[in-house]
DNA sequence: AATTTTTCTGAGAGCGCTCTCACGCTTTTT
DNA sequence: AAAAAGCGTGAGAGCGCTCTCAGAAAAATT
């Protein structure tokens, strides 16, 4: 069952064969159906007669190719994993925002896999969407250097370019790991594992590096040893989290570095007699409800954020420098941050 | 900011300019790049260094136009909110199977909008996808009646195809239904309170026609009095709740109809003295965690089963007649329907 | 009555690509 | 030796639409 099976197409009605049943031409056909121009009422509704009667769709990719890429209305978000809330919730506010100046969103999982990113950015370019958003998993974007000048503007959410000059919406990921760090460190903790991500994000490493800053200026030294990286799915964090415990010393507390990695941690943490503090970056779906402190921010904006400076290179000055926005985040205190360091080995 | 600001193009670079560029014909470039057919090695060299040169991208805006719709490679999702895990666990396995088989996916989000899943499906559709997949929001499909004959194949989910012969993956949701209503009669309850999304979904009212079917057998009258519509969000779920628990006599079990709406009722019943038994439709996030029974089922296998009916559209025989399957749900049982009903009121 | 302006329509070109058809060159087969 | 087969390339058409340009008919102005 491959591409080339015999498949049959009866073929779509074109706008000639609207424009001969109604009896005008092409263009006129083209007017009254796109509602541009002068036509006679009459005319316009033989036109939507005959259309309708034969079933008649527009084909956009004509359309498409005659008008330019200018005249699309669709803007690609291309992200790692749409079942992650934070890109459900970015898409969202990205939308929202395009929504209202007339463009339409269709957005594209990679599942973190650089070669399909490649793919998908290839077929969505050469289909000359109006714009694109991209939440990149891969290690470098040459690829599109030719692409803001050549005319489809890009932006970069969560995950910044790199060897190459492009619009960014980024959040303070070392900001957000220094509160986070000194929030335990300054209750007491001097053992504090630390569950990571895929070790080659952008994010992830700036995360450990504002840790790491908060942690070294305490003197904590050996701190490496609780780090554990590479925790891509709940499952592997939360035998991550269950092989952390188990050491000896083991941490007093766990700073888990995206909203998966804190799941994953919530249930190896689930009935054990006395669990280590937590606190995770990225909010929780219950983190209300389950009480677990968090290093919070704010997703929608980053897509209205992105929306704006799609926005802004597609309708204000084609020469601006390339610009970076740095989004905050805000530390907040809940139950699971609060129990003190005890000290069970050595 | 409309969309007429004045936009430069510095126009990119086509075809025949690498063609000139590197002294062959547009076909021979063409060729080269597509690999297809014979081409001399160091003539397909040329014509690639001259395409690296000028920051060549294929329009393939124009090759859609010229191959026709079958050449792509896109297959659209619609659904009603991407970021409910339900939609994006199909999703996923919706990819998946189309991957293996060379296509894309895009999934464009309705928010359950009629008028904006309308214009999305035109636009995709003019834009000649490859096939489309609905999660309908709508309540009529008469604008579709052309489609299936005229070539570009779709596929229902989680909600029928209404006035309309068309491919469709759908749940049990009226067995599901009754399993949960047979699980909490069994158990004694009388006045089981039933939350429900909006109303003119179908898979709405087949969950409640299901419920209803079982409880009325059972001999319980008035069980319509406990019943709550249109909690779309989390937060009119709690407060749908938050309503039921607070009459008199209070209902002693609580089924709620979908994820969302669960979430509501766990956040309503947190720290209550005695709260209701609670079984929901859908799997939770961290339902196991939470101890919450629910009538789960298996939306990647879902995706799965519309990506294998769009296959079959696309590379089987176009006659046959539209195809319906129906996927099964299991009650899985949990703390949180155990609760025995105890009367409180009259 | 002659003019300008407004309304309505159509012929023809062309967006960028790939397809069909054709021609020449080289290598192999009769 | 000729014919047949395999390679490598190009001219020209056309996918379905919208644009430019232009012309005619109707309405409004002098």
């Amino acid at each position: 069952m491959t591409a080339d099976a015999p498949l049959k197409q009866p073929g779509r009605p074109s706008l000639i064969q609207v424009a001969a049943l109604s009896g005008v031409s092409a263009k006129t056909a083209s007017r009254a159906l796109s509602g541009e121009g002068y036509v006679a009422a009459k005319t316009r509704q033989r036109v939507h007669e005959a259309a309708d009667q034969l079933g008649y769709r527009p084909n956009g990719v004509a359309r498409d190719l005659r008008r330019g890429a200018k005249a699309s209305t669709l803007v690609g978000l291309i992200s790692g994993d749409l079942a992650n809330p934070f890109y459900s919730r970015l898409a969202s506010g990205l939308e929202r925002k395009l929504r209202v100046n007339g463009l339409q969103l269709i957005t594209a999982s990679t599942e973190e896999n650089p070669e399909w990113e490649r793919q998908l950015t290839d077929t969505l370019l050469e289909r000359r969407v109006r714009g694109l958003v991209i939440a990149s998993t891969m290690a470098g974007h040459d690829h599109l250097a030719g692409e803001r000048i050549h005319g489809i503007p890009f932006v970069f959410v969560d995950r910044p370019p790199v060897g190459l000059s492009a619009d960014a919406v980024l959040l303070d990921n070392r900001g957000g790991a220094r509160q986070a760090a000194r929030h335990l460190v300054e209750a007491g903790h001097r053992r504090i594992g630390v569950i990571g991500d895929l070790s080659r994000l952008f994010t992830h490493r700036d995360r450990i590096g504002g840790f790491a800053e908060v942690v070294e200026t305490a003197g904590i030294t050996g701190w490496a040893d609780y780090l554990l990286e590479d925790a891509h799915d709940v499952a592997t964090a939360e035998r991550a989290v269950r092989e952390l415990l188990g050491r000896t010393p083991a941490p007093t507390a766990l700073f888990t570095l995206n909203n998966r990695i804190t799941t994953g941690a919530v249930r190896a943490l689930r009935g054990h007699p006395s669990p280590p503090a937590l606190i995770g970056f990225d909010e929780l779906d219950l983190g209300d409800f389950l009480g677990v402190s968090v290093i919070t921010h704010d997703p929608e904006e980053m897509g209205r954020w992105a929306a704006q400076l799609l926005l802004d290179q597609l309708f204000g000055d084609a020469d601006e420098p390339a610009r970076h926005v740095v989004l905050p985040t805000r530390l907040l205190v809940r139950d699971s941050s609060e129990r003190p360091p005890r000290d069970l080995g050595g």
